[in-house]
DNA sequence: CTGCTTGCAAATCTTTTGCATTGAA
DNA sequence: TTCAATGCAAAAGATTTGCAAGCAG
């Protein structure tokens, strides 16, 4: 399973003439299985191993290659596997504990962004959809 | 027009208890109009004007509000007045040549949002969406 | 070997904080 | 008058750059 990604990983590398280094090991270790995570994250999990430069330079290599990819929570980001490793969804992320939750995507989405695309003859690469609020939790115990 | 609005945002100040000041109204003046701005266009242009670190503050007490929301374009956040101000919308970002273009909100997104919600117990403060592509016209001129 | 990658240090932003002063109500 | 809001300086964080040394191919 997880051996499925690294096969996939390593693959994706040597396609376009990359190097696997042991930094770039590592950094994709870090991304897989886990919630999306911020730079932060990533470098202190990674202190030791790899500097927070190469992380840096990774997380872009990774992006321009369509192995990672960057969602917006807050007025921060956080890093990913891009669909491609995993199954492509969407996120609810509450607001006050910071918590990411995903979520189906009931295709309604694909569907509505192919529609309005025909409209305005625009060729589709892509699409953000996040949800913000307060989770159940947060809810419960802030009674807002 | 542009009164009502003026109009809407003091009260909105008042109805919440905040006093009306000379840096909030020039900050509220600076994203009248304008597509979405990054922190540092505001930032510079308000310069001689208001302080960066207001221009900090009050975008922060903007969103508390409702007054103003952030849009995450290309990567990058950039700050714009609500849907109190402006009808709600969702944008088509042009990969290439970085145009926007605002769509109608067909209210599927909206009744999807609100029945995943839900589902998980969430309570829902905003959301985004974004759709990231080609424009025709890149379309065309580059043949993509 | 040879060039692409890394790590380290330091330069650049971007955002946040502390505090004395100013100004709105 | 009184307390919240502002500006300034400086701290803290986040990201980028320059460069010599190390490693993958």
């Amino acid at each position: 399973m997880s051996q499925d990604k690294l096969q996939k990983f390593k693959q994706i590398l040597s396609d376009n003439k990359q190097s696997l280094t042991k930094a770039r090991l590592k950094t994709f270790e870090l991304l897989l299985g886990s919630e999306p995570q911020s730079m932060n994250q990533l470098i202190s999990r990674a202190s030791g191993d790899v500097d927070r430069v190469s992380i840096y330079r990774n997380i872009e290599l990774f992006e321009s290659l369509g192995i990672a990819r960057k969602v917006y929570i807050g007025w921060k980001y956080k890093v990913e596997l891009s669909d491609i490793f995993t199954d492509h969804h969407h996120h609810l992320v509450c607001l006050s504990c910071g918590s990411v939750t995903d979520i189906e995507d009931e295709q309604h989405i694909e569907d509505f962004i192919t529609s309005v695309a025909g409209k305005h003859d625009f060729a589709v690469k892509g699409h953000l959809f996040e949800i913000e609020g307060y989770c159940q939790l947060c809810t419960r115990s802030k009674a807002m």
